[in-house]
RNA sequence: CGCGGAGUAGCUCAAUGGCAGCAGCACCCGGCCGAUAAUCGGGCGACGGAGGUUCGAUUCCUCCCUCCGCGACCA
C-alpha cells in the first residue's frame, strides 16, 4: 500500500531505541537489581536449575569475622565468585556456602580494650559471649558488604566457626588427631611477662629501648680438638658464645654455628677460641685480646655434634648446626627476644662471634633447632621470673636482677671474657611496659613425624584406596608430614605452579603444629587432668562425650560446667584411678578451628562434599588456611580436602607498594562502591592477573571505568538496534546471512571458544581482554561501524537489515552470558533487554544467571576469515588516506570521499576487491569505490587516492550520489534510500 | 636474612631465541554531530640494571636493584 503523501525523511531511518540506558548510574541501579534477586531467591533458583549435574565445589576460607572488609578481602570473595558464576554457567551444580572465622586473638583484644579492667572480674564465659557478640556484628557487617558486590551464596546460612555444631566438629576432630596418635604435650617457648605472669603474643608485646649486658662467655670443648683440626691436639680450646641474656645461660644445652661459614681458632695467652673466621678482629679487638693468632681454619659443618661443657655447669652443651646463625652480631639467635633488631638492620655495631648461645626453653630459634637436635626443652625459671631450685648458685633468684650477678660470677671463674652494656630495641609487655621473656610453658602438639596408629582403610569419593595411604615400601602408616608431602606433590594441582614448591618447602622445614593457646575465645582444649596424680588425659572417647556437650551448648559448656559434669558417668584416671579432675585451660589454635571446615562444613552441608574441587585464598594461606586444612584433611580422611589450590596476589598501591591505612594510599571498597558501582571493583578484579599482586589506583579504577563504559555502550548499540526484532520472526538463516555478519558471528565463535576456557582455566583477565578487544576492535570500531549505514536506512523489515539484526541478537546474548560471572548486574541488564520471542525458551531464566554459556556456533571458517582479514588490511591502509585528505581539507565525513583503486591486472588485490565491489563503499564508509585497472609499474603512491564524491548528498543516508534528485517524490534521496521508501512504503511504516 | 613471587609504553594485558602486538585505554591532533557526557580516524609511546650462553636474547643462565607475600598465638 502507498502512502498518500511521502514520508518525511528523518522519519524513516531506524535509530536505535531501547530502554539499557547510556548512563549506568550503578550505585543507585546495583542496589535495586539486589533487591530484585533477593525476592527472586536467584541463588536458590540457580541451585534448581542445576539440580543433578555435575558438582563443583569451592570452598570457602573464611574471612576473620573482626573488621569490616577492605579492598583484599573483596578481590578474594569476587574471585571466588568469578570461579562459582562461571562454573555453574558451564553447567556444573556449583553451591556455595560462606564462611566466618570467629575465633581468635584479635577479636579477645578488641573485647579487652572494651572492657577494660573490668575483664579481670569477669568470668571466661562473659568474656567469650562478649566476643561472641562482637564476631556476630562483624559479621553481619561483611555479609552486607559482600552481598553488595554481588556475591551469590547461601547467605542466610553461612558456616561459623563459632556456631554449635562447627565447634563439636572442631572438638571431634581433635579428638580425631589424638586417636591416630598425632598428639602429645610438650613444652614451647612463649613470651611471658614475669609481673603479669602470663602469656603474650606477639601482638601484645611491644620494643622500645632497653639496655642489657653483653657478655662473651667461654664453653670449654671437651671433645678431642684434634678431631676439628690436627692443629689443635692437646691444646685448651673454648667455643666462644655472645649474648645479652647472660640470664638464660643456665639454660644452655647447646651452641649453634654455621654450617656455612667458615671457622677460626685463634690462640691467646695459651688458650684457643673458636669463633666465626669473618669475625676474628672483631673479636679480637672487643675482647682485648693482645696478639691474637688464628692457628686453624675448618668449615662450620666439621663442628656439628662436638661437645663442650658448661660454662660452669657440670653439663654438656652440644655443639650443633644452624642456619639461622649470622655474622650480623646483634640479634644472632642467642634468643628471639630481640630479633626484630636485627631485622633493622642500621647501623648498629657488629657483635657476637659465630657461635651462639643456644637454650631451647628461652628461644624461638633455639627451640626449632632443639627438637631437630633431641634436646631438652629446658626452663628452669618458673611463672614469676625466678630461677627453680635446681639452678645451682642462682636458685629463686629474679632473672632480671640476676644477670649482674652472672656476669660477676662469670668473671669469677674466668669464663668471662668481656662484658659491657648494650643498648638494643627489647620486647616488652604492652600493659605493663615491663620487659618480657622467653619461657618454655607446656604446650599441646600435634607431632608431623609420629606415625599414625589405626590407618584408615576406605575409599574416598574419587575411588582412591586409602589403604595405599602408607608408605609404599613398608606398608606402614605415614607421618602427617610424609603423608603431607605425597599429597601436594602427587595429588593437589596447583595455580600458579610454584605453589607446589612453596608447600612442600614449608612442610619440609616446620616445626610440630603447636596447636595449644593461654586464651578463652576459642574452642577449649577437651583435655582434663587427674586430680589425683596430675596425668593429662586426652581421651578420644571423652573427647567425643564432650563434643556431643559443645554440639547442644557450644562450647561455652566448657567454662560453665565442671569437670565431672563434662566427663562421661563413671569415668575414672586409667593410671591412677581418681576420679577428680580439672579442666584443660587452653584453647585451639584458631588454625585448628579453620582447617576443620574441610570436615566440618563440606561434610555437613547435603549440597556440598569432601574433598573439595577448589580452594582459593591470597598466597598467605600456604602457611595458614591450606596447610592447617591439609593436615585436617590427613586425620580424618587421609587426604587433601582440595584436588585444586588456586591463589590470588596480594592488592598494592599504584606504584606496587603494600596498603597501609596509615600509608593513605589504600582504597576502601565501600568507596568505589560509593562513587562508581560494585561493578567497578569486578570488571577491576577481572582485568589484572589475580596470580600476581594486583595493583589499585584512582588512575586504574578511572582505566577500569572507561572499559566498563565502553564495554557497556557496545552493549547498548546492539540492544538499540534490536528495537522491533522478533528472533523468532526475524532471524536469518545463517547460509542466507549478509557475508560481512557472517564474519561477525565467526568472531563471535572464537570469542565464545577463547572465553570459555580461559574461564575453565580461572583466567579471568584473560576473559576481560577477550571480551574488551572484541567489544572495541571487532564490534564498535569495526562491525558495528560499518552496519550502522545499513542498519539505520534499509528498510526495517528487509533482509540485510534481519541478516544484522541476526547477527547482532547472537552477539549481545553471548556477550550478557559471557561477561555474567564478571559483570553480575550489567550482564543481567543486557539480558533484560535483549528481545525475546514468546516460548523462547531462555524466556524463562529470569537472570542471565541462571542461563550457562553459549557454545560455539560452528561458523569459524578459515577461508572466510582470510578473506576479510585481507579486506579490513585494505580498510586500514583507505582510512589512512581518507585522514590524509581530511588534514587537506579535501573531506570532512569519509562519506563526502571517493576511493579510487589502480591495481596491477596481474595481482591479487583487484579480483578479491572486485568481487566485493559492491560492498566497499560500505566496507570504508565512503559514498564510492572505484577500481581502476593499471598497467604502470607498482607504484605505492598510485595505488589509492582519495577524491571528493560525486553528486549530491542524500538527505536520508548522507552518502553522495550523482543520482540525488531523480524520484520525483522523494527529491533528496539517493537510489538507494528511494527503493528502501518504496519498500518501507509497501510494507506500511517503520518496523 | 631465609622461602616463594614479580618487574614489557603513563595504565591494564599479549607474543616471541631473530626488526616486541590488528593491542586497548590514557595523552595530543582531527572528523562526525543519527551509539552524542556517545562514536570514528590519525599520531604518540615500552622489554628494571650488569654480565654470560648464542650468529642473534625481551625470551635461556648468573649476579645486582626495586617491589610483594610468608617466616608472628594478627589474617
Amino acid at each position: 500500500m502507498t502512502t498518500e503523501t511521502p514520508l518525511e525523511l528523518k522519519k524513516t531511518v531506524n535509530l536505535p531505541k531501547t530502554n539499557f540506558a547510556q548512563k549506568a548510574n550503578l550505585a543507585q541501579a546495583e542496589p535495586a537489581r539486589l533487591k530484585r534477586w533477593s525476592e527472586l531467591n536467584l541463588y536458590q533458583l540457580i541451585r534448581e536449575s542445576r539440580r543433578g549435574r555435575d558438582k563443583f565445589i569451592l570452598h570457602d576460607g573464611p574471612p576473620y569475622a573482626n573488621a569490616d572488609i577492605h579492598l583484599g578481602t573483596a578481590l578474594n570473595k569476587i574471585v571466588k565468585d568469578f570461579v562459582v558464576k562461571s562454573r555453574t554457567m558451564l553447567g556444573y551444580d556449583a553451591p556455595y556456602v560462606p564462611g566466618y572465622d570467629c575465633h581468635g586473638l584479635p577479636i579477645e583484644l578488641f573485647v579487652d580494650k572494651k572492657l577494660g579492667a573490668k575483664k579481670a572480674n569477669m568470668p571466661p564465659v562473659s568474656v567469650r559471649r562478649a566476643c561472641r557478640e562482637h564476631a556476630t556484628e562483624a559479621l553481619k557487617r561483611q555479609t552486607r558488604d559482600f552481598q553488595r558486590l554481588g556475591i551469590l551464596g547461601l547467605w542466610e546460612n553461612p558456616y561459623l566457626t563459632m556456631s554449635n555444631q562447627y565447634e563439636a566438629e572442631t572438638a571431634r576432630l581433635f579428638g580425631r588427631f589424638v586417636e591416630r596418635g598425632y598428639v602429645y604435650k610438650g613444652a614451647r617457648p612463649v613470651y611471658w611477662c614475669v609481673y603479669d605472669q602470663t602469656a603474650l603474643a606477639e601482638a601484645e608485646v611491644e620494643y622500645r629501648e632497653h639496655t642489657s649486658p653483653s657478655v662473651y662467655v667461654k664453653f670449654p670443648l671437651a671433645s678431642d680438638p684434634s678431631e676439628i683440626d690436627p692443629a689443635l691436639a692437646g691444646r685448651k680450646v673454648f667455643f666462644l658464645i655472645w649474648t645479652t641474656t647472660p640470664w638464660t645461660l643456665p639454660a644452655n644445652l647447646a651452641i649453634a654455628v654455621n654450617p656455612n661459614f667458615e671457622y677460626a681458632a685463634i690462640e691467646n695467652g695459651g688458650e684457643v677460641y673458636v669463633v666465626a673466621g669473618e669475625l676474628v678482629e672483631t673479636v679480637a679487638s672487643k675482647c682485648g685480646l693482645d696478639a691474637p693468632q688464628v692457628v686453624a681454619r675448618f668449615p662450620g659443618a666439621k663442628l656439628d655434634r662436638l661437645e663442650c661443657r658448661h660454662a660452669w655447669l657440670e653439663r654438656k652443651s652440644l655443639v650443633i648446626l644452624g642456619e639461622h646463625v649470622t655474622l650480623g652480631g646483634e640479634a644472632d639467635a642467642e634468643t628471639e627476644l630481640d630479633v626484630k633488631d636485627a631485622r633493622d638492620k642500621s647501623a648498629t655495631s657488629k657483635a657476637g662471634t659465630g657461635c651462639v648461645h643456644t637454650a631451647p626453653g628461652h628461644g624461638h630459634d633455639d627451640f626449632v633447632i632443639g627438637k631437630q637436635y633431641g634436646l631438652d626443652i629446658y626452663c628452669p625459671v618458673d611463672h614469676a621470673g625466678r630461677f627453680t631450685a635446681e639452678v645451682e648458685h642462682f636458685a629463686g633468684e629474679r632473672v632480671f636482677e640476676a644477670n649482674a650477678k652472672i656476669v660477676e660470677f662469670l668473671k669469677e671463674r674466668g669464663a668471662l671474657l668481656f662484658s659491657e652494656n648494650y643498648n638494643h630495641r627489647y620486647p616488652h609487655c604492652w600493659r605493663c611496659k615491663n620487659p618480657v621473656i622467653f619461657r618454655a610453658t607446656p604446650q599441646w602438639f600435634i607431632s608431623l613425624d609420629a606415625r599414625a596408629a589405626e590407618p584408615v582403610v576406605e575409599q574416598d569419593e574419587d575411588g582412591r584406596d586409602l589403604a595405599n595411604f602408607t608408605d609404599n615400601e613398608t606398608d606402614a602408616p605415614v607421618s602427617l608430614r610424609a603423608g603431607a608431602l605425597r599429597e601436594v606433590e602427587q595429588s593437589v594441582e596447583w595455580i600458579p605452579a610454584w605453589g607446589e614448591d612453596r608447600m612442600r618447602n614449608m612442610l619440609k622445614g616446620r616445626p610440630d603444629w603447636c596447636v595449644s593457646r593461654q586464651r578463652v575465645w576459642g574452642v577449649p582444649i577437651p583435655a582434663f587432668y587427674c586430680a589425683g596424680c596430675d596425668e593429662a588425659i586426652a581421651d578420644a572417647s571423652v573427647i567425643k562425650h564432650v563434643a556431643d556437650i559443645f554440639e547442644r551448648e557450644t562450647s561455652d559448656a566448657w567454662y560453665a560446667r565442671e569437670a565431672q559434669d563434662l566427663l562421661p558417668a563413671g569415668f575414672a584416671c586409667p593410671k591412677c584411678g581418681a576420679t577428680a579432675f580439672t579442666k584443660e585451660t587452653d584453647i585451639l589454635d584458631v588454625w585448628f578451628d579453620s582447617g576443620s571446615s574441610c570436615v566440618a562444613v563440606l561434610k555437613h552441608y547435603d549440597e556440598l562434599q569432601f574433598p573439595a574441587d577448589v580452594y582459593l585464598e591470597g598466597g598467605d594461606q600456604y602457611r595458614g588456611w591450606f596447610n592447617s586444612s591439609l593436615m585436617v584433611g590427613l586425620a580424618a580422611h587421609d587426604r587433601a580436602p582440595y584436588r585444586t589450590v588456586l591463589t590470588h596476589g596480594w592488592v598494592v598501591d599504584g606504584q606496587g607498594k603494600a596498603m597501609h591505612k596509615s600509608a593513605g594510599n589504600s582504597v576502601s571498597p565501600n568507596d568505589v562502591i560509593k562513587q562508581s558501582g560494585a561493578e567497578i571493583i569486578r570488571l577491576w578484579c577481572a582485568s589484572s592477573d589475580y596470580h600476581e599482586d594486583m595493583r589499585c589506583s584512582d588512575e586504574i579504577l578511572q582505566r577500569v571505568s572507561d572499559a566498563y563504559r565502553k564495554m557497556r555502550n557496545t552493549a547498548r548499540f546492539a540492544l538499540g538496534n534490536l528495537d522491533g526484532f522478533d528472533p523468532a520472526r526475524d532471524t536469518v538463516g545463517t547460509s542466507e546471512l549478509l557475508e560481512l555478519d557472517r564474519w561477525a558471528l565467526a568472531e563471535l565463535d572464537d570469542v565464545i571458544a577463547k572465553v570459555r576456557k580461559a574461564y575453565e582455566e580461572y583466567e579471568f583477565h584473560s576473559v576481560f581482554h577477550e571480551l574488551y578487544n572484541f567489544c572495541t576492535v571487532t564490534l564498535s570500531a569495526r562491525y558495528f561501524d560499518i552496519i550502522k549505514d545499513r542498519l539505520y536506512t534499509a528498510a526495517p523489515r528487509s533482509h540485510a537489515r534481519r541478516s544484522a539484526q541476526t547477527a547482532l541478537h547472537r552477539i549481545a546474548d553471548a556477550l550478557a552470558r559471557l561477561l555474567a560471572p564478571v559483570l553480575v548486574f550489567t550482564a543481567d541488564e543486557i539480558w533484560e533487554n535483549l528481545p525475546r520471542a514468546e516460548g523462547d525458551a531462555e524466556k524463562q531464566f529470569a537472570s542471565v544467571h541462571v542461563a550457562e554459556f553459549p557454545t560455539p556456533a560452528g561458523l569459524r571458517d578459515a577461508e572466510l576469515t582470510a578473506r576479510w582479514d585481507n579486506l579490513f588490511t585494505t580498510r586500514d591502509v583507505v582510512l589512512g588516506k581518507l585522514e590524509e585528505a581530511r588534514v587537506a581539507k579535501l573531506i570532512g565525513s569519509s562519506l563526502e570521499a571517493r576511493v579510487v583503486f589502480s591495481l596491477p591486472v596481474d595481482g591479487e588485490m583487484l579480483p578479491l576487491l572486485r568481487s566485493y565491489a559492491s560492498d566497499l563503499r560500505y566496507l570504508f564508509i565512503v559514498s564510492q569505490v572505484e577500481l581502476r585497472e593499471s598497467t604502470e609499474p607498482h607504484d605505492k603512491n598510485s595505488v589509492l587516492k582519495i577524491e571528493r564524491a560525486e553528486g549530491e548528498k542524500c538527505e536520508r543516508c548522507w552518502s553522495y550520489s550523482t543520482r540525488v534528485g531523480e524520484s520525483a517524490r522523494y527529491p533528496t534521496a539517493c537510489e538507494r534510500c528511494v527503493e528502501a521508501l518504496g519498500e518501507i512504503e509497501r510494507e506500511g511504516g517503520a518496523s
